[in-house]
This record gives C-alpha cells, structure tokens and sequence, in this order.
DNA sequence: TCGATGATTGAG
DNA sequence: TCAATCATCGAA
C-alpha cells in the first residue's frame, strides 16, 4: 500500500497496519469522550493523552481473545479496523480496545492501558469516586469507569471527530507538562501467554543522567 | 447446562 | 499477596 499523505489517527487507514506498529503509535494521542447531554446538565467533553497501550494479535498470539477465532465476544477484532472492541472482564471492570490490523490479517486490536488525564477532570473524578489524579485514569479498567464506557459503546467508529467516543491527533504534548522522548516496549501485563511478545508500550522520558523514566500515569510499574 | 477462567482492581 | 465477581467460552 502506497501513501501520498500523511497518517493521521482519524483515518481508518492508521489502524489499517500492524497492530503492534499502531500500538506504539497511539502514545501520544488523545482518547476523547463526550458525555451525553441529560435534562438541564450540558454535555461534557472528557479526555486523556494515551500513555500505555498493549498489542493482541491472531493465530500467532496465544495471550489475545482472537487466538483460537471469531466468537460473539471478540468479532470486533475481525471487523473494519478503527472501531472500539469491549469487554467486560474479571466481573467487575469493562476494557477498551481499537481494532488495528494489517491487510490480509484475520483480527488483532490495541488494548488502552493508561492515560494522563486532560479535560474533564472533575467528570472523571466523580465517576471514578476518588480525588487521586494518579489513579482515575491509570489501568484498562479505570479507564473505562472514568470515562463512563460501557458495553453498549462496543463497535463505535474512533476516527469520527464528532464522535461521541473518538481519538484525535495531540499537537501540544510537550506543553501539557508531560515530557516524552522515547516509547518503551516491555512484556504485557496480566496475561500467561505468550510471554515472549514485547507488545507493551509505555510513554517515558530520558533524564539529564540517561535514566528512563516511565510516566507516572502508566498503570502499574514494573 | 456447567465449571473454569480472566488483557483487573483495591484493600490489607 | 489475595479476594471479589460474573460474562464468556468450550466441553459435556
């Protein structure tokens, strides 16, 4: 596939690639909501800079819900790439994924581990029940409380820009307080499988001494 | 129908 | 370190 333009995340053609290539990729962006408007409260736009993202893959990916086949869960991760999969998981917690594949590859989607959160901050924190900055957005599943994603968002189209769930291009990281020089790929997390795939990715910086930093919003260390 | 499991979280 | 908690999946 040749390009003339460059991609840009609201082009179902960004996640028309490697899953893992997208994973990393998607470091930086921005995961926007929009709240739905009820009687007299005005809807409210919430968002975060994603800072931690996972890959899951096919047939060569043991750890992924797509290794053994389309089933009533997963056939989001066969689809048309760019839509959210969800899940509902260890019966307390919802995860959002992107389906992300290349051409000619059965399933694979970008699982959003963590962000840092940015507009709607008090949104967030209500639904999140704690005034913890460092803890609304820092885990799949807090992500999704925070966020106020549910079951019922699983397919939505993310490269819509009037989408009530969307991810957008962020020009401004380094003036949003949040330093990034590099993305750190390491093994995932909470899987068994698999473990050999180094399809994590985690937003860092490199201080004056050549230390990586990890960024303080990921979800948990190490 | 039924038992095992899990891409997690929060408390201790 | 460990329990909570239930939808999903695959075997029976």
């Amino acid at each position: 596939m040749t390009l003339s333009y460059p991609l840009i995340c609201p082009d179902t053609l960004f996640y028309a690639r490697p899953t893992h290539i997208v994973a990393r990729e998607l470091i930086g962006k921005k995961l926007v909501r929009m709240t739905r408007s009820t009687n007299g409260m005005s809807s409210k736009r919430i968002s975060g800079i994603i800072v931690e993202t996972e890959a899951y893959g096919f047939d060569d990916d043991a750890a992924s819900h797509a290794y053994k086949g389309m089933t009533q869960r997963n056939f989001i991760m066969f689809g048309e790439t760019g839509r959210a999969y969800i899940y509902f998981t260890y019966g307390n917690h919802f995860c959002l994924n992107i389906s992300a594949k290349m051409d000619g590859i059965k399933a694979g989607a970008v699982l959003i581990r963590a962000l840092k959160p940015l507009e709607g901050i008090d949104v967030m924190k209500k639904f999140r029940r704690t005034d913890d900055e460092l803890s609304l957005t820092s885990g799949p599943g807090k992500i999704t409380q925070a966020f106020d994603i549910k079951i019922d968002d699983n397919g939505k189209i993310m490269t819509d820009l009037e989408g009530e769930l969307h991810i957008e291009e962020c020009e401004k990281i380094q003036t949003l307080g949040h330093p990034i020089n590099t993305v750190l790929e390491t093994r995932r997390i909470g899987i068994n499988k698999a473990l050999d795939k180094k399809w994590r990715f985690v937003m860092a910086h490199i201080d004056s001494r050549g230390n990586y930093i990890i960024s303080k919003y990921a979800s948990r260390q190490k």
